[in-house]
DNA sequence: TACCTTTACGGGCACGTGCCCGTAATCCAT
DNA sequence: ATGGATTACGGGCACGTGCCCGTAAAGGTA
């Protein structure tokens, strides 16, 4: 029944300092107008008292809104991966929003270096308060993140790092390990005289993470003493008829192929020619869970699918500067996703 | 320049209705003390609106502090696999505190339906707004429901679903499915006369979960004509030196056993059975992330984990009820967790 | 001393909602 | 008609923080 006469948050530190609630402001925002000796009063005090700030009145009380850029590859005809990525960070806008966050995605060609650059810029233009990116290339990002570490401004990667940018943090998949998971469920149950075929079909040179998912493929190879020959093929065209070419070539070249591995998302395509020429009974591994693709699961033409969860990268990305910005939170910089795999069996639950 | 007079919120309604923000407030919150007409009026702008209550101002202005209540089963000696729902709980609990949501976790014995009935009635006692259980007991479950129902305290389940019982959400895996993929996986390179073995490890009679993994498993060797004999024992008994002498007798009654599937996360027992009697040359599958099954997986003796995200299981078990109470937001009543596939190769980024 | 500038700080409103308390208006029974 | 109960509604403070504006005190210049 007594009254309760304890205060909380600032203007109980202001009671203890003896000055008002105003001062207290100015010292946890650091801004001028303290003198020192009352400012390592107000500081020793926070400290003692673990002062944790009510995000909801500061977010109420104060009327500026946080802006957010993305900057992510277009969805294209040839995948739809792009779209998990952004329906993540979509989900992450809504969580934010009531908290007076804001965000805009930008798009880009992914074959197109220039269109990359141009969204760099129109961002950096655009005042944002923090930035997430696919660094799909490397030099462009490069002068992206230096320009964004001269204003202050967080930055995070999502899908492929570029580990010397000193991003605020990357969240995406272990490349190489994930070509290694690929390689041991490629071996599980390949006959020993068989050949495995590696394919990589790109128009992009900048080809990064298809060299990471390769060497982690071949380490499994060695590392477990599997002895079948690897053959590896570049195709530098995406469409159906240059792939179809190409692989015709290798499999008459190479007349025991028992299993193959694409190093991305274009999986479906391969899937398409050996159905096509009659040769299921190869087994095919892949990326993404992109709808494509597991047409061929369901068909059995794909056997598994690697995915790393792009819309939970999308949402992690967004949220890390969310807890940076907002929240004051720090946040881990390497940011491993799980590398899924997905069957005809278990497709219908994942959720990429 | 000029000055901005737009109202937001409960202010521009009560405008427009030419009435006070506390009778729009009372409608908000469907209170007595209006008359129907006002009502109506007010109504209708609220949906002309589309009018959302600001979160945070709502949840600073409200004094009253919302708690939860979760019940699960404690970390036994026999396996940590709850340590992981419950880690995720704490994570929605760190996400909520500071939106004045309270979170108090409740243990019970996996092993003492008693336990379990009995930590029921102190969190009914406790008068708690929203509960996460684990509904391992199905009557005692039933009661709980009822009276939940009663006294309209939202409640959800994880990991186990009682689908009669219209809880307001259910976050576990599809447990038929689950099975299926075991299945899918085990035969992958499983020899075509070979038998292949289903074990059950546990005390409960209550084996609900059980029947339907291997209801799903089987349905996989219908489907698929895979010709496999299937042979199937159940231990009632948890420790090493029962579970051994069972599978003793077991392997030498049926001498060709090419694989085992283990029905809950109890597989490490017959791993360590496996390995002492030299027998690592049977595939082995079974469930749940735990750092003994983990070990196995390891050393190649456990050839494939299943699991079902119990972290994100406790997380979102805990937003449902959040969404529900403080967002009022609706939910999905049924929400299967993905059916995750765990090898020696992926497990280090396995998020369980 | 008179006047101006700078420093250091307090007062108090605003954010959007919850909710207590007060009161005019209406209804009902005697 | 009088009094009491009920209904329908408005006023206004509070939540914890951000920040504008005002001002006393200190310092500087002539």
């Amino acid at each position: 029944m007594e009254k309760e006469n304890e205060l909380f948050g600032v203007k109980e530190i202001a009671r203890r300092a003896n000055v008002s609630t105003a001062t207290v402001d100015r010292v946890l925002h650091n801004r001028t107008g303290v003198s020192e000796k009352t400012k390592a009063k107000i500081n020793a005090i926070i400290k003692e008292m673990d002062y944790q700030p009510n995000i909801l009145a500061s977010r109420l009380a104060s009327r500026k809104i946080i802006s957010l850029a993305a900057l992510l590859p277009d969805v294209s005809e040839e995948t739809d991966f792009w779209a998990a990525p952004l329906n993540g960070i979509r989900r992450a806008e809504a969580e934010m929003r009531q908290y007076g966050v804001q965000v805009q995605v930008f798009l880009f060609d992914l074959n197109d270096k220039d269109s990359f650059a141009e969204q760099l810029k129109h961002i950096l233009d655009g005042g944002f308060h923090g930035i997430l990116v696919s660094p799909s290339f490397i030099e462009e990002t490069r002068k992206f993140a230096t320009e964004c570490a001269r204003r202050k401004i967080p930055y995070v990667f999502i899908d492929s790092d570029i580990p010397d940018l000193h991003s605020l943090s990357y969240i995406g998949p272990h490349l190489r390990k994930s070509g290694y998971v690929g390689a041991k469920l490629l071996t599980y149950r390949l006959e020993a005289e068989k050949k495995v075929l590696i394919i990589n079909i790109s128009k992009e040179i900048d080809n990064y993470n298809y060299l990471e998912i390769e060497d982690g493929f071949r380490a499994y190879f060695n590392d477990n003493n599997q002895q079948n020959e690897i053959v590896r093929i570049d195709i530098r065209e995406t469409d159906y008829q240059s792939v179809a070419r190409h692989l015709t070539y290798v499999f008459h070249l190479n007349k025991d192929i028992g299993a193959a591995f694409v190093t991305n998302s274009r999986v479906h395509t391969v899937a398409s020619f050996l159905k096509n020429s009659h040769r299921t009974h190869v087994s095919l591994i892949g990326y993404d869970f992109v709808k494509e693709n597991v047409g061929y699961l369901e068909s059995n033409v794909i056997d598994f699918l690697i995915c790393h969860r792009p819309d939970d990268q999308g949402y992690r990305g967004m949220m890390a500067l969310y807890q940076t910005l907002v929240v004051n939170a720090p946040v881990t910089k390497q940011n491993y996703m799980p590398i899924d795999i997905v069957t005809k069996e278990n497709y219908e639950f994942y959720q990429n």
